[in-house]
DNA sequence: GTGTGTGAAATTCTTCACAGCG
DNA sequence: CGCTGTGAAGAATTTCACACAC
């Protein structure tokens, strides 16, 4: 390893501060400091820096600020951030057509170059611009089309199918919408965005904050 | 505090061990030991057990395993998670209306009783169930409905804007969907549901993972 | 003076080890 | 004998404090 072992928190919070970062770039700010991204995330400026030295010397200069173009520039090719992913989605119904259309997502670097359900004739497939498939087809299209990413909008119940079928194909990321956490061999990164989990923790919170008088809704 | 203070990541992994038991329980699942739990939340037993500690004594019987029914109602009598929150939705392009169609959040207790959008002459709003209201109203209708909880699902420039109306109409959680960070006052709750900064963590373990021959992956 | 960079301290979280129960 | 429950140990992360640069 030419770079120290990156923490994973490090590694969320640089890519929340890529994101912003993006943002500042486009309403063309040129400097930030450590204390404001800081603000912008919910932690502190300490953290920041901290997270920073993974970047590599000269990320900023002492005195003034960080320079966003040059920042970003260190985050993307840290990362690899720079390059388009090609990517599928693997359940066409509400909320897969909706991510389809996203087009922030694929400001991102997210190119979403093909759909599957297992419903072929879903209305919903008519109002999306990619070529749609069915399911049975994921392993083989995802090999064919070089697709890297996988999205999974299926029911709880098909998941696990689905995930063997896009892993069997060779995609190396899963982002990972059903409730429900999937099986997948070791060396395949998945993130589950678990709406309902995050409802109930929420929903958690607002009991445990009434419950006593700290203050528990600043750490969250 | 009758109880001990519960730290931050024991509340996100109980919500979820809390989601868990409600797929058991209605499978017919009687019985759940903290290794299988463990095991389907991607941490160890030791974890499980640890974070049951906050639910008070006896909620499980040494040697035998959990009962799912008994140890889902502590959880939830716990975090009051038994109630039903009334809910609204601002923003009702396609990722809200498809959100305000997800079944599992109203199964989960999540009753959105309302939609805002700034263009009330949407296509998407024929398509919901709910009543819909422009944007200046959000506050009025928040209060006069009882809602509890906001989901924000409008374009970056508006989030700020939104999150104040539904905060000046009262309402203790947000559920972010946006890919930027909102102010709120203390004591209101949000949580970030941001699939741009998902993509980039996914994108960012990717390289990193091809970097080195640690097994990152396994840790994320 | 303002802001970065970083070793050290403090805190938080996780893992371990083992007592106790069915 | 496997599983729960928990104090203690260990690891990881955050916070602090201060040197240095502009």
């Amino acid at each position: 390893m030419a770079y120290p072992q990156i923490s994973i928190p490090t590694v969320q919070r640089l890519a929340q501060v890529y994101a912003r970062l993006g943002e500042l770039r486009s309403k063309g700010t040129r400097k930030v400091s450590s204390t404001q991204l800081g603000k912008e995330l919910g932690t502190g400026s300490h953290n920041i820096r901290k997270d920073f030295s993974v970047l590599g010397e000269g990320a900023g200069q002492a005195g003034a600020a960080y320079d966003v173009e040059f920042l970003r520039n260190r985050i993307q090719q840290r990362f690899g951030l720079g390059r388009t992913i090609r990517a599928c989605i693997v359940g066409l119904g509400r909320l897969g057509t909706a991510i389809a259309d996203y087009d922030s997502l694929r400001k991102a670097g997210c190119d979403i170059v093909a759909g599957f359900d297992s419903n072929i004739n879903r209305v919903e497939t008519i109002r999306i611009g990619i070529p749609v498939h069915p399911a049975y087809q994921i392993s083989q299209v995802v090999r064919n089309e070089g697709i890297e990413l996988g999205i999974l909008t299926v029911p709880v119940f098909g998941a696990q199918e689905a995930t063997n079928r896009l892993v069997q194909g060779g995609v190396q990321v899963i982002l990972n919408f059903v409730p429900s956490k999937v099986d997948v061999p070791s060396g395949v990164v998945v993130r589950n965005i678990d709406m309902i989990t995050e409802y109930l923790i929420a929903s958690a919170f607002v009991t445990l904050k009434s419950e006593s008088q700290n203050d528990t809704e600043e750490r969250i």
